[in-house]
RNA sequence: GUGGGUGUAGCUCAACGGCAGAGCGUCGCACUGUGACUGCGGAUGUUGAGGGUUCGAAACCCUUCACCCACCCCA
């Protein structure tokens, strides 16, 4: 026993212990209430994809590097996802005339990245996708953004503590056009914004002349992203911020022109959620991708969505003490047992119980009660039964509240109604 | 893929190169119809693994593995 070693697990994955379980359920139900409030529905696709629907669409650095990929057994190249977006464009293609569109849907469920893990990054993760695909209008992007803003409100996180970051693809181009830049450069360029907040001052500088660029390009590109006034040159973005703010969530809301995002396939408006504090990565990220469906073989249409990971929210969540207590009993009520005589009347007692909808555990063996208490305690349960030979003689139960102390013998027909009340109130 | 840190009991951690320990937890008893509190008592280690230096290694050196952190990238 002491000298045998436990059973490695896969690196980079993580056991959900019935609390971190109860946590990520609780995450769950917010993600789905905020979604469905929305009116989007759920779907799921594949966790196994083929190597092609990611090639050239996600970004090289998720596909050639951060994908597990194996061959199966008639040599297919075989994908375990590292996201959701281009599954969900795949199946929008393949039922493309079918389809009521503009499409709400969400989804809850793991991913994986073949990566060093290191503070809320994980090889296997869990993510909640949510688009909108068939829509091009401003407002498609603002929904996606209340949406966002919402759920972080929702999960208590207050204006102060977030930031949900916007930005457009389509502007940066446009301003970057207009400093003469081409594609290229272009590309160099957003490398050299997005290292902004990594980098000093000067090795920053230093970077951006390694990159290629002149003083005066620099210096373009600095105006652009110090102005904060940018956004008034985009007719998305603009449209975007007057909706975001009819529904009372600017609060939640900035404009962030150094927001890029690394995945290729974003064509407008991008975003992403950071906490304030700056002590974490980004909670979630999402954009416009109006070419993804087209690009796998389906009519092009616009759509919009995000992602958030379960793992950064959380770590901001408990640093801030907002985890909530959640799953701390498996059952309410614990129902021990007398002795052999008695045993099948405590199994009895359990039953009707239960079938008042109530969360009910017995005890399995005859022992001696100090131990049945102490289980019923260390599980968290709130009442304990005892069902002896005096209270089947006078039709009684006993009933111990585990919180308190306080014990009382109460009728065996009082006793549901009796249990309902208390664990209700 | 690159760089750094840490590995000692179930957990958190101590131990100058000289007998491997504490707190918490756990188990038993006090308590033959009652948990949490209290008191008493017990159990648990290939010091991550392999090699080397040494009279002697948890400690020093080398190798390896695991985990953590940062970079890269991103949820």
């Amino acid at each position: 026993m002491a000298n045998k070693q436990t059973v490695k697990s896969v690196k980079g994955t993580r056991d959900y212990y019935p609390e971190e379980m109860a946590i990520r359920t609780w995450l769950y139900d917010n993600m789905r209430s905020v979604s469905e409030e929305f009116g989007f529905q759920e779907y799921e696709g594949p966790i196994l994809e083929t190597l092609d629907l990611y090639a050239s669409k996600s970004g090289e650095e998720i596909v050639e590097k951060q994908s597990y990929v194996f061959e199966d057994r008639s040599g297919e190249k075989i994908t375990l996802r590292p996201e959701l977006t281009p599954s969900l464009a795949r199946m929008v293609a393949k039922k493309q005339g079918q389809l009521t569109f503009p499409l709400r849907w969400w989804s809850f469920g793991p991913f994986w990245r073949y990566e060093r893990p290191q503070k809320g990054r994980t090889r296997e993760f869990f993510q909640w996708n949510i688009d909108m695909i068939g829509e091009d209008s401003a407002g498609a992007d603002a929904e996606l953004v209340i949406i966002a803003a919402s759920f972080l409100k929702r999960v208590g996180l207050n204006a102060d503590e977030v930031q949900i970051k916007v930005n457009s693809r389509e502007l940066m181009d446009a301003e970057t056009n207009k400093l003469g830049l081409d594609d290229e450069a272009r590309a160099k360029a957003f490398q050299w914004i997005d290292r902004k907040d990594k980098l000093k001052e000067d090795a920053w500088l230093n970077y951006g002349k390694e990159l290629g660029f002149s003083e005066v390009q620099m210096q373009g590109i600095q105006d652009l992203i110090n102005n904060k006034d940018l956004w008034k040159n985009s007719e998305t973005l603009t449209e975007v911020f007057k909706i975001v703010e009819a529904y009372g969530m600017s609060d939640y809301i900035s404009f962030d022109p150094s927001i890029i995002r690394g995945l290729l396939y974003y064509t407008g408006t991008v975003f992403e959620a950071w906490d304030t504090a700056g002590d974490f990565r980004a909670l979630f990220g999402g954009g416009r991708y109006d070419n993804l469906v087209g690009d796998v073989g389906g009519q092009k249409v616009g759509a919009v969505g995000f992602a958030c990971g379960d793992l950064v929210i959380k770590l901001l969540l408990d640093k801030l003490g907002r985890l909530p207590e959640v799953g701390s009993t498996p059952a309410d009520v614990y129902i021990t047992v007398f002795d052999q005589d008695t045993f099948t009347e405590s199994l009895g007692l359990a039953k009707e119980i239960r079938q008042a909808g109530i969360k009910v555990t017995s005890h399995l063996k005859i022992e001696k009660l100090g131990k049945q208490f102490k289980y019923a305690d260390r599980i968290g349960a709130r009442y304990a039964l005892v069902l002896g030979p005096d209270e089947i003689a006078s039709g009684m139960v006993n009933l111990k509240n585990l919180q308190d102390g306080d014990q009382k013998q109460i009728s065996r027909e009082s006793l549901i109604s009796e249990l309902k009340k208390f664990l209700e109130g």
